[in-house]
DNA sequence: CATGAATGAGAGTTCATTCAT
DNA sequence: GATGAATGAACTCTCATTCAT
């Protein structure tokens, strides 16, 4: 596969992506994804052979692009109250695009599919996600931003809370304030006064 | 319809429950509850049109049965600590048997129907359980077992831990010492130490 | 399965056996004969699976009538010569039919499908044909119709001979006269003169 | 076309060869033979057109060659009874190979294409070998090696024999006793007493 | 009420064949 | 000559849904 297919390859992921993120994962079909990208049926066999690949193609390339995120975010004299913040308030606008979000997809596909540990990017995402966000709180201690005795417990009592606003975001629905509230709360249990 | 059919058509109800906690929500086609059933292809249609109104019926039911669950096990003499103890150990045990559990295919239902409030079960018992959550901790205060200054703030916050484990046990998975870990998180934070 | 459904399988057995007789087995696809059925695409599938259990079950139709043919055209003042060539006669009808015949789409089917001894139908019909002719033989050696030495061998031998022509009419082609001159090879070596 | 281009159409020959071999005639596709030579899709089509065009070379090469064979093996000194057992001998072997065999191929692709006597190379092949074992026959006749009325019919009849083992070793399979025993068999019908 | 045969739409998948490069 | 991406026709198979009995 030259060159050009790679090309092409990306254009069906980005599209395929749109589709995952209108209709979820289970209800999309490869039928979808072809008029999406607007090629023959046979055409999309060509680089993927099921729903399942392409997914866990897009769920690839979105995380080595979140990477890049990340590290582009972060200014060099930013306190760990600052990143913390905007690492919430980053957290809270994905919420609440809710349908404009692959959260669902990711859901849907994970119930489907209990891969390997290795293989579980949700999994990989959120212990990492914990640990940077502990590395946040401790360095916050030290600079005396936050008071915390269990700075592990607290980074995975934040993540869990973000996963259950997630899901409620996309099962009950969620209203910003109700958001708020909750990253007010985090805030406070670090001692964090505002 | 007359008793006859109000008892078939909760036989069919429960064995659909059993259905969906296998398969989840979406998997789950007419035929398959026709066959767990035993029934007739047309039959089915003469009690229930889809698969969807079948489930929102399950819910239904479930949720009558769980209000009865929930008052039972209290004992008179039980303490507020008890009783949430109770209740986060109970939920403990839903999140671990993972798939013998309905959580799947609710999630699954509300991610494909955004339905009015009044009609969202999920958000009622959710909301329901704040209030509860709430009361328990204010009765907990009072008697001095609890610290707590923001009571419905940290029942909130309970709740969307738990909502954080449900869905991490069905995607990432979750072992039972990760969740004793949030329970005893949760109850140091109510100032309980053991 | 009801009597009506019965009634219909055989219905569909009967039409797909003229579809294999024109067009062989490979060929064949489950749309061919639900063409040729006039019925609809699901519904065949209510019946059968594949082509392949489809001509099956042909096959095992096939035989059940075949052994009511034979029975019926024995006279009982037949001479085992009589009986012999009247055998040999039909084969040659048989032979001749070609296209009309199942025989291609019996080979093709052979062909792919190595059946466990039990289940191999032209097996039994060809061990069986050999023994009826032996019997036949050896009653025509006593009645001083036929001179052998070795019965079994040339019971064999004829059905070998049969296979060969039954093949070559399909592939090469092969004209009456041909058949004829094979069948009275036959007979002289069985010493009848005629 | 360069000679450059004619090795390329024989080297696909041979490799189409294996995979006829292998699968038989129908079920190859102009996929098997693009991948089994390691060409591209547009390639082969500017050799051939069809599988059925490759089969057809295929076939012409192999009987060019099969005529070499032919002459190689037969000694200066040997009696028409070691010709006719070295030739049985060999039909033998092919026989018992079985799915490393053309035959199936063969067989598949001569009943869809009724070609004209003049293209029929199987028939070609067939009468050629009638010829040949007559021949062979009325020499051993002559040497008092054989007892033979009807050379032409013998031979004929030892061809369809053949053919009919050739077909049963494909569908209902065959053993080597069993071939044995028809070989024996024919010399016998000869007056060869061994 | 209940049955289950029947229908037809639609998803998945594979290939022969073409054609721009 | 050679490539291989692209197309579209053709097949397989599964279900939601209807309807005569």
């Amino acid at each position: 596969m030259g060159e050009k297919s790679t090309q092409k390859k990306r254009y069906i992921l980005e599209t395929a992506r749109k589709v995952f993120m209108e209709k979820g994962f289970k209800k999309v079909t490869m039928k979808d994804i072809v008029e999406a990208c607007d090629i023959s049926r046979g055409g999309l066999y060509l680089y993927f052979e099921s729903t399942n690949q392409i997914f866990l193609e897009v769920l690839k390339l979105e995380s080595e692009e979140a990477d890049d995120v990340f590290s582009d975010s972060i200014k060099e004299d930013a306190t760990a109250a600052d990143i913390l913040l905007l690492f919430l308030r980053e957290q809270k606008k994905e919420l609440l695009r809710r349908k404009d979000t692959l959260t669902q997809a990711i859901y849907e596909f994970y119930f489907d599919n209990s891969l390997p540990k290795k293989d579980n990017v949700l999994k990989k995402q959120f212990d990492s996600a914990v640990k940077i966000i502990e590395k946040l709180i401790e360095t916050g201690v030290e600079n005396g931003e936050f008071l915390c005795e269990d700075c592990k417990g607290t980074a995975r009592n934040i993540m869990f809370v973000l996963e259950g606003l997630k899901i409620s975001a996309q099962t009950i629905g969620i209203t910003a304030e109700a958001v708020d509230r909750e990253i007010l709360f985090i805030l406070r249990g670090l001692g964090v006064e505002e």
